[in-house]
DNA sequence: GATGTGAATTAT
DNA sequence: TAATTCACATCC
């Protein structure tokens, strides 16, 4: 009980790791009364934590012995109701203890400062020096279509009434980026901040170019506009989220995590690329940022903008129902048209055209004119590494990864075969090892070996490759890509990280060498994926007008009939949305069902099965169906064997009661458990 | 999950 | 006899 030297008691929300079955907040022994929201430190057994004073009763143990408060980050204003109630929100939601999730979303650096160490931080935030005097930037005309989406949209932001979210359905090139800007301008000049969610770290340091120009003379105090990503250094990253915190920070722009920017005048959201599953954080708390972002704007009777060219089915299924208000930039600005699209049929070419390699005869003639013509082309080739896999032609061992259910690729420059799951690398065998035997070859192409073969085939091309590999160290993609701008490149080759938002002015062919394989996946989002890829990689060709000759896309395919590729030649997202939906809905799958994933790792795929099925037995519920467990994708990765189960309910808040009584019972249920074994519930999730 | 305990097992 | 390893209990 507390003593007279504390007489306050607090619930404080520390990262108890879930699976301790210490859930919920603590509670902590006070010399004064804190506000909810407040920041402190408080000892747990024999490690100090960052806590979160909590709202709510506080129900201490009968005769428990409070610990005090160690410290109390009384420098910094309290975290806004609202944020807390966007956490406790997304704890609930995703099944996460509120301190664990405020641990993952506040600045790291957070938990190692002390008050006195924060305090001198704030301190240094003021003494930050005005920028010099910046110019009125150029406003482009809108076209009425943009116009009328602004509108749409900057009507809004003084009302305090809950308002649908926007769905802003642009065409690549059509300037959504404009509309964001314009309604950021009304939002800040109605002094409001704002926040931009975009799905990579890549994409904000040209965004922010973006925002800075233009709204540098509008907000001339330092750090008025801060982006917040997780490949900021700690200090910069406290820095901005402090900035952010106390309303200095005017505009937010920044990745997932960004979604949980403490703001407190917040009056408009936007989430660029919305259908991107970057928006997912894939462990931990897997939270969606674009979901949870929706949730924020309706909370706070604020606009929220999603934007994209093909929108994810769940947020085009609410535009349909009217949920969401659809707005549509149906033309691209500056008038450039949409490239043509070119199935082109592999079955129709003869045996002899090079049918069995990625770069057909007249795809190399396509790239030859163009290349005489000086323009830019890309290549498209969603794998990397120079082949998947190595093959013994003499007893047809396929290089395996001993660790993983996944084979090692092929990567011919450092001479290695890697594993893209766990990591592992040897240097490529000279003769098989298995049998000895020296014909072994690779399977299969990757952009390396596109990036080899179109050296050799066409003399001369400047030929560049841009994906994961070839930008491993800082800075290399920028200056890769500015390569590209300074028409220093004639062919690009890349994978889905070059059709990510990047303005390529002077490409006007893009091909799709080997798009098929998503055709078939297992996975019933993989279709939705590559729609929006290819239509996001045909979007970089024939952003610039100018030219003479029409910009193109190629699809190379052996499925020309099938109606994702019919769709995406007359550019008809609506078309490929609705037959997508269709078979949603007669299949029972999201959005006409939701999910959650119960995933079990272990060291045997017994030992994660036998968790699982016991799990099943732990809850029934007439609303919620638990299918049988399976083996994930790729089954053992690292030596850990995967399992997972399928959790489906018609309605999201069935489900939601089903997981609130569920979890509790999986956290008694694993300490039953003798086997080592780690497990996560995944709501909502991408990939199943 | 992190940390600490005591008991069992192993190294020297 | 010291040094590891391991099972298991606690953490407001």
């Amino acid at each position: 009980m507390a003593d007279a030297a504390a007489p306050f008691v607090l619930r404080v929300a520390v990262d108890a790791p879930q699976h301790s079955g210490l859930s919920g907040p603590l509670d902590y022994a006070s010399e004064q009364a804190l506000t909810p929201g407040s920041l402190v430190r408080v000892p747990l057994g024999k490690r100090e934590l960052l806590g979160v004073v909590w709202s709510g009763e506080s129900s201490p143990a009968a005769g428990l012995a409070l610990k005090p408060l160690t410290a109390v980050f009384d420098a910094l204003p309290p975290l806004g109701d609202d944020w807390c109630r966007l956490l406790d929100f997304a704890a609930g939601y995703y099944q996460r203890s509120v301190g664990e999730l405020a641990s993952a979303v506040l600045p790291p650096q957070l938990r190692e400062l002390s008050p006195e160490q924060l305090a001198a931080r704030l301190r240094k935030l003021e003494r930050k020096p005005a920028k010099g005097g910046a110019v009125e930037p150029v406003r482009p005309d809108l076209a009425p279509e943009q116009a009328q989406a602004v509108e749409r949209i900057a009507a809004r932001i003084a009302g305090d009434v809950a308002i649908k979210p926007v769905l802003l359905f642009g065409v690549t090139g059509s300037g959504k980026t404009e509309v964001y800007l314009r309604a950021a301008e009304a939002a800040l000049a109605a002094g409001r901040q704002v926040l931009v969610l975009v799905p990579e770290i890549n994409l904000t340091p040209q965004l922010e170019a973006r925002f800075t120009e233009r709204f540098a003379a509008l907000l001339p105090e330092p750090l008025a506009i801060v982006s917040l990503h997780s490949a900021l250094t700690p200090a910069q990253r406290l820095q901005n989220w402090l900035a952010a915190h106390l309303g200095r920070a005017r505009l937010v722009l920044g990745t997932r995590l960004a979604v949980f920017a403490s703001l407190p005048d917040l009056g408009l959201i936007v989430v660029d690329e919305e259908h991107d599953p970057s928006y997912k954080q894939q462990d931990g708390a897997r939270y969606s940022a674009r979901d949870l972002a929706v949730w924020r704007a309706h909370d706070l009777k604020v606009p929220v903008v999603l934007g994209s060219a093909t929108p994810s089915l769940e947020s085009w299924q609410h535009a349909e129902s009217g949920r969401y208000e659809r707005v549509t930039l149906a033309s691209r600005i500056g008038g450039g048209a949409l490239p043509k699209v070119k199935l082109f049929d592999m079955k129709a070419l003869p045996p002899s055209a090079g049918v069995t390699t990625a770069l057909t005869a007249p795809l190399l003639a396509e790239l030859k004119r163009r290349l005489e013509r000086g323009e830019q082309s890309l290549v498209f080739l969603n794998r990397r590494g120079y082949a998947p896999v190595l093959h013994c032609g003499e007893c047809q061992w396929k290089s395996d990864c001993p660790h993983c259910s996944a084979w090692r690729v092929f990567h011919k420059r450092d001479r290695t075969l890697r594993c893209h799951h766990c990591g592992f690398t040897e240097r490529v065998p000279q003769a098989c090892p298995n049998c000895g035997n020296h014909d072994i070859a690779p399977i299969g192409r990757g952009t390396e070996k596109l990036e080899e073969q179109l050296t050799e085939a066409l003399p001369g091309a400047r030929v560049l490759r841009i994906d994961a590999d070839s930008t491993r160290r800082k800075g290399e993609l920028e200056a890769q890509l500015k390569a590209v701008h300074d028409g220093e490149v004639d062919i690009l080759v890349g994978t889905q990280m070059v059709t990510k938002g990047h303005d390529f002015r002077r490409i006007r062919f893009v091909a799709a060498v080997n798009p098929d394989g998503a055709l078939f996946s297992s996975d019933f989002r993989a279709p939705e994926r590559l729609f929006a890829l290819l239509m996001q990689a045909g979007g970089r060709a024939g952003r610039d007008a100018s030219g003479e000759s029409p910009s193109e896309m190629w699809v190379q395919t052996w499925h020309r009939d099938h109606g994702l590729y019919q769709a995406l030649a007359r550019h008809d997202y609506e078309r490929f949305a609705r037959d997508q939906l269709a078979e949603r809905q007669s299949a029972g799958l999201p959005p006409f069902a939701h999910l959650a994933l119960l995933r079990a790792e272990a060291r045997t795929a017994e030992a994660a099965k036998a968790f699982l099925t016991a799990a099943a037995e732990l809850l029934q519920d007439s609303h919620v169906l638990v299918y049988p467990p399976v083996p994930h994708a790729v089954a053992r990765v690292a030596d850990v064997e995967r399992m997972q189960m399928l959790v489906e309910a018609s309605q999201r808040g069935r489900l939601q009661a089903f997981l609130r009584d569920w979890v509790p019972a999986l956290i008694a249920l694993k300490r039953e458990h003798k086997a080592v074994l780690r497990w996560a519930v995944d709501v909502d999730p991408l990939a199943i």
